[in-house]
DNA sequence: ACCTATTGATAACG
DNA sequence: TCGTTATCAATAGGT
């Protein structure tokens, strides 16, 4: 409920701010796509959060929009070989406090450089960083569960065709005789009694721990 | 007055769409410029209606704005490296690349554009994660528990002010009864006993409810 | 441009 | 983040 009408200005407390810039940013993009819709306009809206995160919206494509702009604003730019350097050591200098305030921000998120911080930047980074870690365990969850869900599908691939390859086998008797025969041969040699072998030919039960031990060994999880 | 909600596609009357042109766009841009003081944000707003007439507004300056948003975007970065390449020299193609480097960096620390990494690269960002977010939270105690410090130890100090200046006051007859005396006269023209005046020159007990009082006053703390 | 009935947006709270 | 609701704000249609 709006139980008053609030001043615009920097809201103070951190919390509030970022729920009234989700909120109001919704509305704002919804409005700009509204009025390009309704009035057939070409729009181009970006905004950046106080944190650096950048959402845009466009009516067509922000790089024609923005190409459109430049001719327009051109106009008071001077074309001369002069403004053009000018332009790219501004560029140059840009650049150069992008890097610096991006290593810096690195650091910071890397537990370094914190001393020029105060208590509530320190807050607003801890949360940025309990976020970021809650979103990079969620992704590797789901890759995990992804490559598990992989595994056990070829697992229970192979033992599908196994099974139809040992059908196909004991509908051919000749062939099926034969290959029994070289088996208990085999077998016997290792002490074991031709009845073991037969019903090793019908396997029921241990099907389920071949699936596992193939998707464990293909995983590779170093600290899982 | 609105007489019924409007369907949002585009406005077949010439006159009807100007005039709904001209009321939103003010309206658009009102709500830009709020999110931008209210949440602290950067924003740039480009409109162009179907007559091509621009209409910009930016919080900041447009040319800063843009250029962040560009070194947001991949695909304008490529288009952006072609032109360079040709009045550019080799500095600011490394600088552009250290920028998207970082800018990437900080993306996948805050959680974002995890899609391309491995599992491993999963792993070894979560631990980064980790030991950053351990390292903000041992600093930002460390900074409460130092002001704490510091406030106490001015609370410590006042204390002691205060008794010197009790004791000296004591050790003074004369002054003191001068003081009691034009106390006793400013405090009787409000209609108040002298002895009432007499126990306040010697307070016990409160003395610890200012110490804490002081403290929390201006350690204004946000979250804790 | 101005006027209002009505829809739409949203601040505070759960 | 999401839902709710009492209010405030925007605006469609008319003059």
């Amino acid at each position: 409920m709006v139980r008053e009408k609030i001043q615009i200005k920097k809201i103070d407390n951190t919390a509030a701010r970022q729920v009234t810039f989700s909120k109001r940013r919704r509305g704002l993009f919804k409005k700009a796509a509204e009025l390009s819709v309704l009035c057939d306009a070409d729009v181009a809206l970006i905004v950046f959060s106080s944190t650096g995160k950048l959402f845009e919206f466009c009516s067509s494509s922000m790089k024609k929009i923005l190409d459109k702009h430049s001719t327009h604003s051109k106009n008071l730019e001077k074309q001369d070989q002069l403004s053009l350097d000018l332009n790219l050591d501004n560029k140059h200098v840009s650049l150069k406090k992008q890097v610096a305030e991006a290593s810096l921000q690195l650091r910071q998120m890397r537990g370094e450089a914190l001393e020029s911080l105060t208590l509530e930047e320190l807050q607003q980074l801890e949360k940025t960083l309990e976020a970021g870690l809650d979103r990079v365990v969620d992704r590797k969850s789901a890759q995990i569960m992804q490559q598990i869900s992989t595994l056990q599908q070829k697992a229970l691939q192979l033992a599908e065709e196994n099974m139809r390859l040992r059908q196909r086998t004991m509908e051919m008797p000749n062939l099926g005789k034969q290959i029994m025969a070289e088996k208990e041969t085999a077998v016997n040699e290792d002490g074991q009694s031709s009845e073991s072998v037969t019903n090793a030919l019908h396997p029921g039960g241990p099907q389920e721990c071949d699936d596992s031990s193939v998707t464990s060994l293909k995983l590779g999880l170093p600290y899982c």
